[in-house]
DNA sequence: CTGGATCCGGTTTGATACTG
DNA sequence: CAGTATCAAACCGGATCCAG
């Protein structure tokens, strides 16, 4: 009940911009979210936990890759303080920790899809960039 | 000329998982760029550019908003690097660069857009699970 | 006068070791 | 197994200084 139902607010950003009215508080109030959740860790583990369901602490962390536990941590509870992800606990006697994504979570990781898509689609485009970049800063 | 041509690699990814075969090197190679370009300035700067157009440095420092000079350099540098920006010079009395998106830049600023329609329809859940997760923290 | 490079202080990050 | 503690390193932001 959203996507639809929302107010056409920065849908003529998506095409192109039309310098116009944008509710400049709400836009504050989206780039600070933005500002939080634009964060490298946070889009590797919604994608992990999006493609794998529901996953255990060290699990998860091996999936994701080169993350260190301390930033696994922290960004999971900020994540479960956005509600992207639920924490369960098992008291049992080796801890069992579950993570996985809410409702919420799901929507942000649908969302993040377009830009995997478009990251699959050129980076090659960005890699040959780099290197033209590089050559032309070796070269001065 | 992307969106519709893309391969229909991780698409079903986009709306559940289905436990299933992508291709784990591409998916290491995505993961890589997701983890370069997902950054909170490089966000903010694309949406800036791509709802004002070309912008000179001072004046993108401004529209960007709490954006220190250094960071602001740094990350155009990396957007350039990346074939996202094009950084264009006027040797004039009075420095006069300007920057502005490229194809590249403004393709990603479109796939970023559905997260931007997301944090724009969601922004009251965030903040009230965030004040859920800080008051059942305050009561421990 | 603008773009941006440099130096310094504070914060964040990462590697390792330790606890429940 | 899931996290915390500790310390060193890298990074960020602000002010200042330099080049055109």
């Amino acid at each position: 009940m959203d996507q639809a139902v929302t107010p056409p607010i920065l849908y003529e950003w998506a095409g192109r911009k039309s310098a116009q009215p944008i509710d400049p508080a709400l836009e504050a109030l989206v780039r600070d979210i933005i500002g939080k959740i634009a964060d490298k860790w946070t889009m590797l583990i919604i994608e992990t936990l999006d493609a794998h369901g529901t996953l255990r602490f060290t699990e998860l962390g091996h999936k994701v890759g080169d993350i260190s536990q301390k930033m696994l941590t922290k960004t999971l509870r900020q994540m479960e303080a956005d509600g992207l992800v639920t924490r369960t606990v098992h008291p049992v006697v080796p801890p069992h920790v579950d993570y996985a994504l809410t409702d919420l979570g799901r929507g942000l990781g649908a969302a993040f899809c377009s830009v995997w898509t478009w990251a699959e689609a050129h980076y090659d485009d960005i890699e040959q960039s780099r290197a033209a970049f590089a050559a032309r800063q070796g070269a001065v």
